[in-house]
DNA sequence: GATAGGAATTAGACACAGTCCAGAGGTGGC
DNA sequence: GCCACCTCTGGACTGTGTCTAATTCCTATC
């Protein structure tokens, strides 16, 4: 399991070593992902984040998930056509997708074994792979 | 390979033993996907059926898209949050997705082994697997 | 051929996630 | 104190997908 920052100082010190400048909503946005360790999509956080008085607006939300996103802070989740999930879990892993309820489970990458999959194509490079087990309640079909 | 009907006595047969009833708005859209065998989106559907003269409404085609995937006709690729694809090809097989373009490629599930997966929570059923490679231009990171 | 009834289609309004933009607010260097 | 830069903000906007009420199409029956 990595590191799991739960104090604002060492969230601030977090975002500091991936190049990020921690400002107040920033940190927010860190301690709602970090201190769950859950798979939020962006309105969650938006409602987190904005729980006692509203004081940090919809963009900056969305542009801070970005930013997490291209530092490799946390991940993009890509399961539901209707939002994306953001997963503050950056070790490699996969998930189930329970699609009746949206909720997503973790799989331990290291408990999988996989072969046979083919070479990314001439001059493309693998930016990641994801693996969705997408399962519903109900009798094995 | 899957049967690839091109006819469209062929595609009302197909519908038809799918117990959907072939308009001729969804023999259109089935023609689009079965004849081109590519991954389409909702859009892209919509453009190919209406190329000589709109006669197709957006309405149908997302309609019509989502009754293929119910009846297990065609698949639901979900890889790019802005917008869904449709994939003809139903038997098993994982996607290469190159984030810049867009360009989606199969990889045959026959190829592939993959030990270790968990079972499905108790009282629930795998309604199916997904595994996207993504890609991009680039050097070896 | 006329007609009735159900299924399918249509246009347009709507919902909603996410982006864009121009202006306001902070913060640090001088 | 002043300037420059970065960040944040609200609100307008975009694009995908859904909903709805009205119309059209099929088909069966007479």
């Amino acid at each position: 399991m990595s590191q799991r920052p739960y104090s604002k100082d060492d969230l601030a010190d977090r975002l500091r070593s991936c190049g990020i400048n921690p400002t107040r909503q920033r940190i927010e946005i860190a301690h709602a992902l970090f201190s769950r360790y859950e798979h939020l999509s962006a309105d969650q956080v938006l409602a987190i984040v904005n729980q006692r008085q509203p004081e940090t607006s919809r963009a900056t939300v969305y542009n801070t998930l970005n930013l997490f996103v291209e530092t490799k802070l946390i991940r993009e989740v890509i399961v539901d056509p209707d939002r994306v999930f953001y997963d503050p879990n950056t070790a490699p892993h996969y998930h189930i997708y329970n699609v009746e309820t949206g909720e997503l489970t973790d799989i331990d990458a290291q408990d999988v074994r996989i072969e046979g999959l083919p070479e990314p194509p001439p001059g493309m490079v693998t930016e990641g792979m994801d693996i969705i087990i997408r399962v519903r309640s109900g009798r094995a079909a």
